[in-house]
DNA sequence: ATTGGTGCAAATCCTTTGCAATAGC
DNA sequence: GCTATTGCAAAGGATTTGCACCAAT
């Protein structure tokens, strides 16, 4: 049931069994709700707020608190299963996809779209490295309109 | 496409009269926190949030409200003549500096610093344009510990 | 049985809004 | 004199914290 064999790439797609293992490897549990928020972050498509994710939930684990859903997104934003992203206004949005790409983010209804078009990470951290500073990763965001907000 | 639409391009050293000529000719008025605002923003030499300008701008103008102070740097960035960098944790710092350049951003004391460094925006743009976004500006975002909180 | 995690409530922080009074033009 | 802009107060939204209970190991 895992055919998933690829050690060079950061697990796009680590199981919830694999999560589970993840966790226990850090003393950490794997509870409903870690699993199941896991699931449905990637399930969406899209990027995420916490309350959507709680939403959209609710169905299958109601009552999951809100300061659960931040706490879990934190945790997979640590383990490396997502990625924040911060528009400036609005709430942050969960990102499933953790390869590297960047995203646009419209500056009039606040929506993210991602962006598969590679920067010079490297140069960027080696100039980072060069001021004393220890990068960890580089976001880029190209901010504009969308094409449905340039339509309407 | 007119080069004064491109709020990272805009003239680095626009001087009090000239502030006063731009916002006249928006038919918005030149008031002192305005002009003491942009003023501070510049002297202090770093990327600075909405209370603190409010605070260091005390002595010369008692009584500022913080609305007035979002509001001005609102303005400030609508006319190129600062930018808002959203650090994603804390409040959104303002950086006097217009022309091309990224930053860093610590994760540990929410520091921003500047990075000269440059990075095809062209291409992004493209990119971006391509997906049917109109893209207007791009922002690159370096995260890490900067070398204070490396404990160096 | 241990102790990490959860839900609840409330607190906190940042930013915006409504409105009467003020001041730039 | 107009009316843009201000200060004040308060609202709003997002995220975090404190704590008692619960549940994964």
């Amino acid at each position: 049931m895992s055919p998933m064999n690829d050690p060079h790439h950061a697990a796009p797609e680590v199981s919830g069994q694999e999560l589970t293992a993840l966790l226990h490897a850090r003393g950490q549990r794997a509870t409903p709700q870690r699993l199941v928020i896991l699931r449905e972050l990637r399930r969406r498509g899209e990027h995420s707020s916490a309350d959507e994710l709680r939403r959209s939930i609710q169905a299958e684990l109601p009552g999951t608190s809100i300061p659960t859903v931040y706490a879990t997104l934190d945790l997979l934003v640590e383990l490396g299963l997502a990625r924040r992203v911060d528009g400036g206004s609005g709430p942050a949005l969960y990102d499933p996809r953790v390869d590297p790409h960047h995203h646009m983010i419209c500056r009039r209804c606040g929506r993210v779209e991602d962006l598969d078009q590679s920067v010079d990470a490297e140069s960027l951290l080696q100039a980072a490295s060069d001021r004393g500073f220890a990068g960890e990763s580089v976001d880029v965001v190209v901010s504009g309109i969308c094409s449905s907000c340039a339509g309407t």
